[in-house]
DNA sequence: GCTATGTATGTTATACTATAACAAGTCAAG
DNA sequence: CTTGACTTGTTATAGTATAACATACATAGC
């Protein structure tokens, strides 16, 4: 059911581990805020998790239909939407995609970093980023609430692999 | 045929010139690299600087068929990505629109400030929040080819007329 | 218990965004 | 005037996202 993951986040990792320990931190963050961590959005969240990659929403909602949950695409959007407002997932535009947040609990305002050939991604820490974005903004008199910081390019193993 | 423009870029200014600036700096930069600043694209062009703010493909495809250019999607889309592709125009992703750059021809990796309430795109100067994110790049062994830098919030006017 | 209320899920239908593929026209070099 | 590169137009279709409504489920009062 699972894809062959073709990323690593740029580093080899025990990826059961990772997912198991996510899944953890998601249950213990919706038991301290009260959230409802319903069938539907903690498979989806899971299904994130196994692909360990960007997951378009139709391509979630496949997973999801052949195990039973509905297979319109509104259940995949909620579901993702759901994660993306608590913070448990993100949205990566430029993909029209989503993937499992790596820092969930956490504060944070990540940069992805989009591998152009193996399709990976990764959640980069991006403190500094956000910093110098908000004194630009703030050096206009602009407010910022939310923000999507997202680059194009190649990853190490890439970078050595091939030439293109 | 140009619709009010809702926003100034956060400041106001002499709307006019700037478009007028901008297109000349347009020819200008064709002439220099050999390109072919054809009607549809120079329309196209015009089209992005007379709204000032980020259009959809389907607006601009919408006032270009209303001059009597194509009236199918590629049309559009077409004028659109010679723009972006030479520093003409950006994409924002988080709109899935487009925006005539404010500062052509000077090597830049803006960032985008679009107000949630008035729907305004300005185009900051983020050459140290670029610097930020390959700081943060090349920690991972990341090479950014290309980069979308977004925020979403409220601009000056919109933060000081409103509390939403 | 039983109902009222809010929330979540399922489903239908549709809107919006984007590209593939091919045909026809334009332009400049040779 | 023919060739070849490029641009535009058009048809068709693929891919992404949401509105609106119906049903089911939970929890909290009564
Ligand atoms: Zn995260
Ligand atoms: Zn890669
Ligand atoms: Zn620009
Ligand atoms: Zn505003």
């Amino acid at each position: 059911m699972q894809d062959a993951p073709n990323s690593r986040a740029f580093a080899r990792h025990d990826h059961a581990h990772c997912a198991g320990d996510m899944m953890a931190r998601a249950e213990a963050l919706s038991r301290d805020k009260g959230l409802r961590l319903t069938p539907v959005r903690r498979r989806t969240l899971e299904i994130l998790l196994e692909a360990h990659r960007a997951l378009g929403a139709y391509d979630v909602l496949d997973r999801l239909s052949a195990e039973g949950y509905g297979n319109q695409p509104p259940v995949a959007y909620r579901a993702l939407e759901f994660l993306v407002e608590q913070g448990l997932a993100h949205r990566i535009r430029r993909l029209n995609a989503f993937t499992a947040c790596m820092h969930p609990g956490e504060a944070h305002a990540p940069a992805f970093l989009i591998c152009r050939l193996c399709d990976a991604v990764a959640e980069a820490p991006a403190a500094a980023v956000r910093a110098a974005l908000d004194k630009a903004a703030s050096d206009l008199g602009f407010v910022i609430e939310r923000s999507n910081i997202e680059a194009l390019g190649l990853c190490p193993a890439c970078r050595t692999g091939a030439a293109a």
